[in-house]
Formats: structure tokens, C-alpha cells, sequence
DNA sequence: ACTTGGCACTCGTAGACAGTGAGTGCCAGC
DNA sequence: GCTGGCACTCACTGTCTACGAGTGCCAAGT
């Protein structure tokens, strides 16, 4: 028994199911791939994937179903990512090339993705952990109260307020303000974030003690925003194809709506994407930790400039899913939009 | 025949409906409300709602359901909005109150909707247009690209950036950008958006006109950026419930879904909010403009400090959908978020 | 002029039942 | 080790029936 057929049949497998979303019997097989053998061969080689656990019969006397592992086989043996047209990267180069700002950069990238796959897209903001400080601002937003506003190199701006205990709206509150606002920039300004947030963790020493609430209140929250790496932020888009999806699943999109609002769960998903050796993760269905997201596959990867600038970018779909264009789409994206980044 | 006993029977229908979420029968009514008639009475009753297009049958022999009609004179004449417990007052309030910065504010709101409500919650951004200009900074990412950030009063920043035909790398090139950034902050701190963008306007003047091509530049994305009000951003929360809400519509919840991507028509839902007359703003089936949302009703209201900061908040659900609740949780938050907001 | 009880009628729903066909497993032969 | 053949299993479909919830209408009562 060729061990080299039964891959043939579980690919055919796959990718009429992928197509039909029906489970596939073996006379069905044979009209639609030329396997060369008869659908009783082709029964044999069945029933040993079943028995592999690669593909499973819903009921007895229905066509059979790929299982995860069969899916996972496939993408990891099977498959190879599927080459995109010319045309099509031309387009998505000429869209993503249009965006005014980082907002707008994620922004077209997820839309894009959603478009492109037909499926859930979900992007990652560059996170900051390279990036250096470019520019920090204090801004009083009245008597006791003040802005602290963070600009990293990337254009990214992060934003706290914070209630001070001395008045700062007396002359001498607004001459401590403005030495604070250089003496900050002073050490901060070029560092990156990390290096920054040590070298200010000192700056309480060259205050008067009377000053050193105010000192201590924005240097905290110049750290908390620097080191926190609060701005690990997600969009989504194309949540409208999970309805579409076939009769697949519209059952349990409930819980994957949920798991959708979690954006805690999405950032674990994108990150666990850099922990693989290989250039495009795919997570397919138990696989995955969450609880909601075992009916879907999740293929994503990274993006951004070198080591300077790296996020996670990808799609959430059902199980069965066409991985070899999907893959081929997130790997496009990611490029084209690293390549937007580095300018 | 009492008219006033055919809108006890319509209430008693919405009622019912709401609560079952299957059509309600008149002996299924007598059963659960003192009517003090008998059944035939109400089946004249029901026929004349029928007549008159307030409530309709499925199908002949099965209940009756109401109308889109039907729900708004219920809205409009037959239903108060229920008070809330003090408990859950202080609730709201408590959890509110801990909000660190503006995006928190409206993160835990929009949160906190869906919760209440259990149904998909949108809230608006505050809008800029009574704000004032707090402070413009002009960053240089490049020797031909600058990013332009603009800080605003209420805590918003926008950013933007731009491509400059002058090197600004050189010394002569900072200098002006030095006396720009003076001049700028200069015309139009503490301006509200519209008349710092006028301002500005006449900018140009005051420069070389070698020099004029970075002014206008500057000047002109700033211009955008005051103008175009593009922060007009909205955030969702709740989507899952839409596939919880009965196996009411989840035929028809891909076309939601899509809607509520395209955050112009959320924008367009709550901005109306502002056009009636009423306190918080019912807006039953078909009323609605996008053709996706027919078989939904939105719920909105305005929220923000006085005149000065003035958004839309509202929650999305099924037009089954328990209206007085569901409008005292939007009044509630609304009110509530509006005074955290104030400060 | 309403209200009420009664009654015939309508349909949607659920259950039973048989027929069909896709698909399988197995076996004997090549 | 491949192939054709054959019996078997079930899901699916369509039809039929019985049931019951609910209505519409009418004649009688207040």
C-alpha cells in the first residue's frame, strides 16, 4: 500500500472539502482527481487515514471529513503556499501605499487582510519595545491636574493624566513645570523606551523635596507608560464573514464573537506566532487555547521593520479554510506592510 | 370599543413578546395579564390592532407579533422608562470612576453598555468641535518628513504626517521649523478648533516665500485635522450578543455584522440621536436608514459636559427588545459617563 | 353597542413510514 | 497489492396523518 497515494487522497480530500463543504466520499473523489485506481483503492487508503486519525466520517455512510490533524498534515507536508499574481501584489502595494499615518497604515492593512481572505482579520500595532523616545509634553489640564503625553519615533502617542497634589497653576508651579518638561526630555529624548524609563527613574534627586510629589507623579506614569507596553493594542475587521462562512458553524459563532472581544486572547494568538520556526504560523482549531476558537484556524505571522519594529498580523477562519492562499495573502500583507513601514 | 383597553392588549402584547420571543396567542395573554375580558373580546381587540398595522401574524393560526408600528406607539405612549436601583447606580458609577484617561473612559462605557444591556453597545469619541487647541508640536521623522501633532483640550491628540519638499535637516531648515512651531502655537492656543484653523489661514504671509512650501504644508494638514473632525471615531462593544439574542435572526446577523463595520453609518446612527427633540433617541426597524439593521432597533443618546463636548452613546438589538430597560441603562450611562467627564 | 361563548376552519408542527441513494466494508479473484 | 462485486447501513426526502393552537365569525346575552 503506497504511503505516497494515501497522501494524494487525503490531499484531494481537503481540498474538495475546502471547495464543497461537503464531506467527500471515494467515487466523488475519483471523478473530480485523476488518482489513476479504482474508489475501491481509494476505500482502503480511507480507511487507513481513518484509522491514522487524519480524517473522520461525521455519521456512518456520509463521505468523510478532514480532522485537525489531517488539516495540520496538509498544511505541514502537503500544501505550498500558493504564489500571488503579479497584479494582485501590485494591488495590494498601490492600496496600502495611500495611508496618511500609522492609525491609517493598520487601519488599510486589516481591511485589506478581511478583503483579501474573506475571512476575520486581525492586526497587531507595532509595539513599541525598540522604538526610542522622540518627544514628551506636560500639558496642565487645570489646577491640580496634568497631561503627560509620550511621542515615540514610530508616531505612536501615549497619553495619561494624573492628579498632582501641589497647585500648579501658581508662577511658581508653572517654573517647576517648565524645568521638569526639559530636564525629562533632556534625558529622555532619543533613549529607547526601556533606557528611558531607567535614566528618569533618577530624576527625583535634582528637585527641591517640596517638589518631589509632582516629580515622582509624572516620572511613575512615564514609566508605567514606557515599560507597561500598554499600547499592545488590536484591530479587527471582516467580523460580517464569520456569518457567511457556509452552514458551517453559525451555531457556535457566538463564542467566537466573544473570544473576538478579548483582545487579550487575540495578542496571545498573534504572539505565540513568533515562537515557531517558521515564517507563517498556523494554529488549527484544538490547537488553539482558547475554548471558542476551537472550531477556527488561525494563521498569522510578523511584520515590521527589522528588529526594530515587530508585531503580529493575521486571519481567523473556520477549520476548514483554503490555508494554501490564505497563507499566501497574510504572507503578502505582512510584506508589502513592513515595507510601507520602513518608508 | 374601548380604545383605551386595545392599547392595554397592545402593551400586553410587546410585553409578552419580549419576554417568550414567540408570538403571543389571546389565550396565552389571559393567561398572564388581568384583563378582566374574555378571550373573544381580545381577539376583536387584536384584529383591530391588525387593522389599524400595529401588530401582525406570522402566519395564519399562529400568534400575533408586533410591528415596527407597533413597537413605536408602545415606545412613544405606552412605556415609561424604568427606573434603575440605587444599587445599580452607584455600580455604574464606581466602575466608571476608575478610568485612567480618556480612551479608558470610553472603553469601560462601551463595556459596561453592552453588559447592562446585554446587547451591542456604540459609543462616539467626544468631538472636537467646541474644543480648543491645547498645544501643537511639530516632530521631525526625516530630512522630508514631518509629523504634525495636535493636542487638544479635552485630552485628544491627533496626529498626522507629512512629506516636505525642504530638507529639514539642516540647520537653516530646524531654525524655521523653530520659529514655525512658535508661530503656530502662538496663533492658535487656547483658539477653539475652528477659529485656530482660520487663523492659521493667513499663516503664509508671515514667512519667506522660499519657506512657503513647508508652511502650507504644515498649515494645511493641521487645517484637515481641525476641520474634518476626523476623530469622529466610535467603538463597539457585544457583538456575541447578537448570536445569544434568541434563534431570533441569526439568519440575517451577517448583514449587522456588516454594517457595523462601516463606522460612517454608526456615526450616522447617533448623530440623528441629536435631532429629535426627545431625551434619548428610538430608532425601530425600518426607521432605521441602512438597509442591514432593518430588523434592528437602536437606542441612543447624547452624552458630554454641557455644550462644550458633546458625543452620541447607544446600544443596537433585535426590535424585540425590552425598551424601558434598555433606555434607562443608556440614560444612566449616559449621565454618568457625562459627569466623570466633567470632572 | 359591546361583550361573550361556541363552533368551524386554517395551518403549522410532529411523528410515522417507506423509498432512495450515497457511501462503506469485506471478500474473492486477478 | 489492486480491482470489481455485493450486501449493508444510514441519512435524507417526501408523503400522510393526527394534533392543536389560534383565528374569524355569528348569534345570543347584557
Amino acid at each position: 500500500m503506497s504511503e505516497e497515494r494515501r497522501l494524494k487522497v487525503l490531499r484531494a480530500i481537503v481540498q474538495d472539502y475546502v471547495e464543497t463543504s461537503e464531506p467527500v466520499g471515494s467515487k466523488a473523489l475519483l471523478e473530480r482527481h485523476q488518482l489513476g485506481v479504482s474508489a475501491a483503492t481509494v476505500r482502503n487508503d480511507m480507511a487507513a487515514l481513518e484509522e491514522d486519525g487524519l480524517i473522520a466520517a461525521p455519521h456512518t455512510s456520509a463521505g468523510r471529513v478532514p480532522t485537525d490533524a489531517g488539516y495540520r498534515l496538509f498544511v505541514d507536508r502537503l500544501s505550498a503556499v500558493k504564489p500571488m499574481s503579479q497584479a494582485e501584489r501590485a494591488a495590494i502595494a498601490r492600496f496600502l501605499e495611500g495611508a496618511v499615518d500609522l492609525d491609517d497604515v493598520v487601519d488599510r492593512t486589516v481591511r485589506l487582510l478581511a478583503q483579501l481572505t474573506r475571512q476575520v482579520a486581525v492586526v497587531q500595532y507595532p509595539s513599541l519595545t525598540r522604538s526610542t523616545v522622540r518627544h514628551i509634553e506636560l500639558v496642565p489640564l487645570g489646577p491640580n491636574r496634568l497631561m503627560v503625553v509620550l511621542i515615540v519615533n514610530t508616531g505612536r502617542v501615549e497619553q495619561r493624566v494624573i492628579e498632582t497634589s501641589g497647585d500648579l497653576s501658581t508662577a511658581e508651579g508653572e517654573a517647576t513645570l517648565t524645568t521638569l518638561r526639559a530636564k525629562v526630555n533632556q534625558r529622555a529624548s532619543g533613549e529607547r523606551l526601556v533606557d528611558a524609563a531607567r535614566s528618569l527613574a533618577t530624576l527625583t534627586e535634582e528637585f527641591a523635596p517640596d517638589q518631589g510629589d509632582l516629580v515622582r507623579a509624572v516620572v511613575g506614569s512615564l514609566e508605567d507608560a514606557l515599560v507597561e507596553e500598554r499600547e499592545e493594542r488590536v484591530v479587527l475587521s471582516g467580523t460580517a464573514n464569520l456569518a457567511r462562512s457556509g452552514t458551517d458553524f453559525p451555531l457556535t459563532i457566538g463564542p467566537v464573537l466573544e473570544a473576538l472581544e478579548q483582545h487579550v486572547v487575540l495578542l496571545k494568538l498573534l504572539g505565540t506566532a513568533r515562537e515557531t520556526t517558521e515564517p507563517i504560523a498556523v494554529r488549527i482549531g484544538h490547537e488553539n487555547p482558547h475554548a471558542g476558537l476551537q472550531a477556527t484556524s488561525v494563521v498569522s505571522t510578523e511584520y515590521g521593520t527589522g528588529s526594530d519594529l515587530v508585531a503580529g498580523l493575521g486571519v481567523l477562519g473556520p477549520t476548514r479554510m483554503d490555508y494554501p492562499t490564505t497563507m499566501a495573502s497574510v504572507r503578502a500583507v505582512a510584506t508589502y506592510v513592513s515595507r510601507i513601514l520602513a518608508q
